[in-house]
DNA sequence: TCTTGACCCCGGAGTGGCTACAGGGTTTTT
DNA sequence: AAAAACCCTGTAGCCACTCCGGGGTCAAGA
């Protein structure tokens, strides 16, 4: 099969599927004559496979890994074992935060209603009055969310010595 | 205060403090003699506003919104609200896909204990019996979850007419 | 026969939100 | 004086695609 017929079977992209093939995750297929790539069902049930992961929201690094591992049946289990367990663990992380998150918003938005300036938007206030380290409905145990935080506190390991000094 | 103290006065690295400037979110400062970025308590208050809407995974392009309506006190607050509201619902829509996905994983974890060749993994087995559209303990209602899909069955609208015809 | 239009190829650039250099200069500490 | 810490610019990398341009191929319809 072509790689549209294999797209539609599988409901990938063709150009998700040479992105895939690019960066060695899919077997390079054999060439027609005309150049088009000729897919067989291994192919198809790789592809499906890699789909199904990603649907578990697995990144294609642990995919390429489980693939090894498929490849060869004679390997410990464990490392599918530990690799699922880091998975759910993150997927369980990022559930809570998101959680948390959730809430936040709800009481946000509940900070406004109706029709009025910006200036007296309740919503706006909130959130200044928050960066600037006041109360709010977001914060209220006082410490924030780390979900989606560019870095937790500065995870990078430059030793600072330096103390703070207010220009 | 420098970039360096500014960081740290709000958390944030100083190369990111550099990369809004770049895209346009934090106003440039003024420099010093030895071309030293130099800030000042509004560079402060804007930034730690930033980060507060980061916090609640606000994209950057919303939160430049959020700030544009900020400097401009006088606008229809209803902006806000729409935007608040239109972050909450993506984000609870990503925490049901996130719960069905954790779901589905616990289930796949459980298929597995104990230490066995890869060959026999229950883990594996599932995960390509999955792939090869035959039920699944991640999809026990037989459809899949669309979470973190590449594409929801594809978005693109090039017309299809050629049926798929395996080789 | 010609044209249309669906399909295929490749390479490269763009997305978001940073992060990580490289390669230099400046300031502070030891 | 030397070392460490800090600052600068610019570029490239990360993830998992997605989109685009510019072209080739092939079957069906007028």
């Amino acid at each position: 099969m072509r790689i549209g017929a294999l797209g539609q079977a599988t409901g990938v992209d063709p150009e998700t599927i040479r992105y895939y093939e690019r960066i060695g995750l899919l077997p390079a297929p054999v060439r027609r004559a005309n150049g088009y790539r000729a897919y067989g069902p291994a192919h198809l049930e790789r592809l499906a496979f890699i789909r199904h992961c990603r649907a578990l929201d697995m990144p294609l690094a642990d995919v390429q890994r489980l693939l090894r591992l498929l490849d060869h049946p004679l390997d410990d289990c464990q490392d599918v074992d530990r690799l699922i367990d880091t998975h759910l663990a993150h997927v369980q992380g990022k559930l809570q935060s998101l959680q948390t998150l959730a809430r936040q918003l709800e009481q946000l938005r509940g900070r406004c209603h109706g029709q009025h300036a910006t200036a007296e938007c309740g919503i706006l206030h909130e959130l200044v009055a928050a960066a600037q380290g006041e109360s709010c409905v977001c914060h209220v145990d006082g410490r924030a969310s780390d979900w989606a935080m560019p870095t937790a506190p500065h995870p990078r390991i430059h030793k600072i010595k330096r103390v703070l000094s207010p220009e």
